[in-house]
DNA sequence: GTCTATAACTTGATAGAC
DNA sequence: GTCTATCAAGTTATAGAC
């Protein structure tokens, strides 16, 4: 299942840009239909060329989605820690809810494909702890603030990201949905909690 | 794709059990596998029969998976709604979110289910809408504090609501995790957002 | 180094035996 | 009324041509 994968520095040009132009077709696919309708055969069509020649430049299809999964995650999650980095530390929660949510509005395909590898993740990977980042930024937030508070940054990292997850996939199928402003709500919501 | 299915009325007895007992394999095999991994022939193995004797009692695959879903999420809703109609109006976001969660909480293979059938909820059903009754029951709660208030019930339900699924998504893959507790926090996290 | 032809298998569904 | 035998179409992956 997990063969060894060339490392970037090997890469012919050509195959460069293959593999580029198979991981967009594959982020596309699944955000158009899901997991289950990405299959070998389609995501070579839609780059025009056959299934084995997708096969030549990744050793399965397992590698394909998880390449394009991680493309998407990148972009994601280097963008918001970026932001976050950028901002005061009392506003890390904010700056953290702000850009999440505005690069998922901004790239609806690479939000299903993110939420379709989630879903989808295979048991034999490890437990994700997606919380733990924001935990981080919220404890540094409210050591600022008052010194010695120490509550269950777990929990209320848990409960902003489902709120962030909720908002967006919300957008996701009702696209008149003012993204902006529920975050601004969100950010309230927890502006209140730390302050309490 | 649609075939009719019979009333329940017009049901033999050993149909009706055969029924039951592929629709808690579904459920089990939804959960344990993913969507994807939910193949008739798994089905009828899990069920000690053969694919097409699974299609005699079920128009299509389809239909066993959406029998299964129904079946997973009737349980839920049902049980929530007696808990909100039982409790005070003002305590009705509390109740939604204490009985939704215990649910969850004991039943983790229907929370699988339900999560699998919503992300991979076909284009062709309505938009969903799950922040309505939510959203009714927070106004509710509102109205009887300060009469006059109206705020934005619709992101408040949603956030909450990704609270929910995130809190019961972490237990899934932490075992351990509190979900009691992680539900009165996000309970007085509402409470403060409602009296402010 | 790149891709075509082919294989081996699994899928959902049907027709018809009992 | 219940299920077995069979099918055509789809799946991933390999071997080997150019």
């Amino acid at each position: 299942m997990s063969r060894r994968e060339r490392a970037e520095s090997e890469l012919t040009l050509t195959e460069r840009a293959r593999r580029q132009q198979l991981i967009e077709a594959t982020v596309e696919l699944v955000a158009d239909r899901g997991y289950a309708g990405a299959s070998l055969s389609r995501i070579a069509e839609r780059a025009g060329i056959t299934k084995a020649a997708v096969l030549y430049h990744f050793p399965s299809k397992d590698a394909v989605v998880r390449a394009a999964h991680e493309h998407a995650l990148t972009a994601l999650t280097s963008q918001v820690a970026a932001a976050v980095e950028a901002a005061d530390p009392a506003h890390g929660p904010a700056a953290y809810i702000r850009s999440m949510v505005g690069h998922l509005r901004e790239h609806p395909r690479h939000t299903r494909m993110i939420i379709e590898a989630m879903t989808n993740e295979s048991a034999e990977r490890q437990p994700a702890e997606r919380w733990r980042p924001l935990a981080q930024i919220i404890e540094a937030a409210r050591s600022e603030r008052t010194p010695k508070a120490a509550g269950d940054e777990r929990t209320l990292a848990i409960i902003i990201g489902g709120g962030i997850d909720a908002i967006v996939a919300e957008q996701l199928n009702d696209p008149s949905y003012d993204t902006a402003e529920a975050a601004e709500e969100l950010i309230d919501l927890v502006q209140t909690k730390l302050s309490a």
